[in-house]
DNA sequence: TTGTTAGTGTGTCAATTGACACATTTTTTT
DNA sequence: AAAAAAATGTGTCAATTGACACACTAACAA
């Protein structure tokens, strides 16, 4: 729960009031390894907040295959939004794919939550204002750079992510093929 | 100014009142072709309504080539939002394509939106939800596509754009060379 | 009008990638 | 402990792409 309230911190000032009450409303949560955070046709009716592990979030293309949209990392808070806001189904799966404790905020809890004082719903505002900056920032960065180049970054930004997540994960991530990731290990060790 | 009005009601419902107080903060102003919206080094201080015309948003490489990060399309908000929100210059540039009619909402007229009573709070809070959750949507789905199909999904959703945005700006924007767009075009005339 | 600049369309060639096949290793299940 | 399944690593080959060169056209300024 410590990272918890980390994460909350670096939005911003809150008083402490506010804070504990957010801290209480968060529901601490344990997957094993292979077990379903996300089932397909669910209605995703929580937003989640990952603090240790590694989660797979994926969908079907066309033809039945697995693509993946995000790896989720650590200290990072996730959700379906377009399930989470307008209560619809989706048709994306998540999954764990390493053992994985995280804390769970439902959708009455976070209208609660929102609701409860002009401090917390301003808070709320920030927070989302902040990861839509970041959002925007993240897919301009990925648009001006190579697979390698990306690769590169998550091995510095995201180390024990290249570690534990399977390479097929990765590649499907930073948009290649497994065999190109290969060749792209392969070059960098060689160097 | 009707364009905008539309906008806003597309987000949900709001009364007259705050309604109207939205419109007549909004300033409407004109950008001939080739104009600049935003400078570089530049304080970005507005979010933008675009009412008619093009946009090319775009940032430089390490190389000092322009990179397209966006073409900002008619019916649309933009601004950079990590300068807006964080109050920082941007390296980034946005020209006129065509000649454009657009909205100006300064950050004072924003933050006073948010502050004047619940119900504006609450419809800014949801558009900011409803553009978070559509871009998470729109980088999901462009990560699925192959640059032909992002092409063909241009052509379909703006066939205006198509028209009057330099092949090369468009070749940039879908992440490929202007050969390759060419190669593209000549393939599906074929067809 | 003319000259200049920006944009378009195409051909060639080297480099990169995806698809497939296969051997090997690791992990999971029985 | 053995069998099955999943994941890894590599080689080959065809298809796609980017880079470069060049001819042609449109737009714009002097």
């Amino acid at each position: 729960m410590e990272s918890l309230r980390t994460y909350f911190k670096s939005f911003g000032p809150l008083s402490d009031d506010n804070l504990e009450y957010m801290l209480q409303n968060c529901d601490p949560k344990t997957l094993h390894k292979g077990e379903w955070l996300i089932h397909p046709h669910q209605h995703v009716d929580s937003i989640y907040f990952i603090e240790s592990g590694f989660l797979h979030y994926f969908t079907h293309n066309d033809f039945g295959e697995r693509v993946t949209l995000k790896v989720i990392s650590p200290n990072h808070c996730w959700t379906v939004l377009d399930s989470f806001y307008n209560q619809k189904t989706t048709a994306d799966e998540c999954q764990a794919l390493t053992e994985v404790r995280y804390c769970e905020i439902d959708r009455t809890t976070y209208n609660a939550v929102k609701a409860k004082n002009h401090e917390l719903a301003n808070f709320i505002q920030s927070i989302t204002e902040q990861i839509l900056s970041s959002k925007v920032i993240e897919a301009n960065k990925i648009s001006m750079m190579t697979v390698e180049e990306r690769y590169l970054d998550l091995l510095h930004s995201s180390p024990q992510m290249i570690q534990e997540v399977p390479v097929q994960i990765i590649a499907s991530y930073i948009g290649t093929s497994r065999e190109t990731l290969h060749r792209i290990r392969r070059k960098l060790k060689a160097a």
